[in-house]
DNA sequence: CTACAATGTGTGCACCGTTCACATTAGGCG
DNA sequence: CGCCTAATGTGAACGGTGCACACATTGTAG
């Protein structure tokens, strides 16, 4: 039973270094988030987080996947259970909302090309791409699911970055809402095209 | 007139700086672009750059600024003056083979919200933004520019990072062309709609 | 030719990630 | 209960980093 006492042994220094790396994230963007000012924050030694991560990098990763779930649980909050074109743009509006909820954080999530060894980076990413495909499959029974969720995510994807790099009118958040309802109608009523055009392509891959 | 000598005074030490700041991002990745890295490569002292860059963010700007420059060039080789989808479409590969040709340099240019107070970096991603909406002008002449190229940039954007992440299948440059084309197709049978939406959505922002 | 501004050097400081030997403690086993 | 081991936290140390500072060198304008 974990304990977060001021003696020898933390308790849960663990979930705590995930709770500093967290909080020092949104104080001062991925920049700040040091493996010592988290060892700090926790009021441990320096080399204490070293128990419970390999290296400075699996932090980060354990960080970004708990983002993965976090954004997953925007998403269903959004709509439990997506089964039309406007259910599925109000998860779209959520993902967006999401990156300007948490920035830095966001920005982690995506900063690197995802490590292959981190399994609980691994699982978290591939729960969330498979969730959005679900959702396609419902929303868009006759479209190929693999080419159109890969096409909106790639839309509300893009919608985020643009508007974190402040390329895009972010000024209140319906506006940014609108803009992502906009968008990702445009693609809706050209979703049996995608369906068309992804099923009656034979010359995808040859090698 | 600037000389690479041996001589105590370097020549043009803020160009050698740009050029070993390039390669050590191509070698090592983001990661391995340190300041005294860069001096080193460059035959100089550790301080020395500073002479040309206030600080590393600054020599970091710089290089995004090149390769914003170099972006632009991509797509300009594409298609010189696109005038049909198929032109835009052309540009949206380019765009998305450039992420996957650098993908370091794409990372560093999109990593952080761009500086406001970096001129340079400012300029160039103005000039790229502006040259994205003269496309889509030309192209879609009766849809809302705004509205349409924030859109069809999200997508190709979006595809790049996505791409970068690995999250979707690159085994060869031809799948990669064949995914931009089929998503970017899919949004451009529904360019009416999207200047219908713009132009009849009179609830866009009061603030 | 000389003074000055531009440019490069060296030292030093604080911080960082990481390693290693060591201290402390929890929990199982007698 | 008491002991032993594995888990967990500490401290010093090493090499690397960004950056500020005083100083050295040199191109160039007057």
């Amino acid at each position: 039973m974990p304990q977060a006492n001021d003696s020898y042994h933390h308790g849960d220094l663990r979930a705590a270094c995930l709770r500093a790396a967290r909080e020092l994230l949104e104080e001062d963007g991925s920049a700040g988030l040091s493996l010592r000012a988290v060892a700090r924050r926790a009021g441990v030694s320096a080399t204490a987080p070293y128990r419970h991560y390999a290296d400075r990098d699996a932090l980060v990763s354990s960080v970004a996947a708990e983002g993965y779930r976090e954004l997953a649980g925007y998403l269903t909050a959004a709509h439990p259970a997506p089964a039309t074109p406007d259910d599925l743009t109000a998860v779209a509006v959520a993902y967006v909302r999401f990156a300007l909820d948490h920035p830095a954080l966001f920005r982690v999530m995506f900063a690197e090309p995802c490590d292959p060894g981190n399994e609980e980076r691994v699982e978290a990413t591939a729960a969330l791409s498979e969730y959005v495909r679900g959702i396609v499959r419902g929303t868009f029974p006759d479209a190929d699911p693999d080419a159109l969720s890969t096409t909106v995510w790639a839309l509300v994807h893009g919608l985020a970055f643009l508007h974190l790099d402040g390329k895009l009118d972010a000024s209140t958040p319906e506006v940014v809402a609108d803009q992502v309802r906009t968008a990702v109608h445009a693609l809706f009523t050209a979703s049996p095209v995608v369906s068309q055009a992804a099923t009656a392509q034979p010359e995808r891959a040859r090698a």
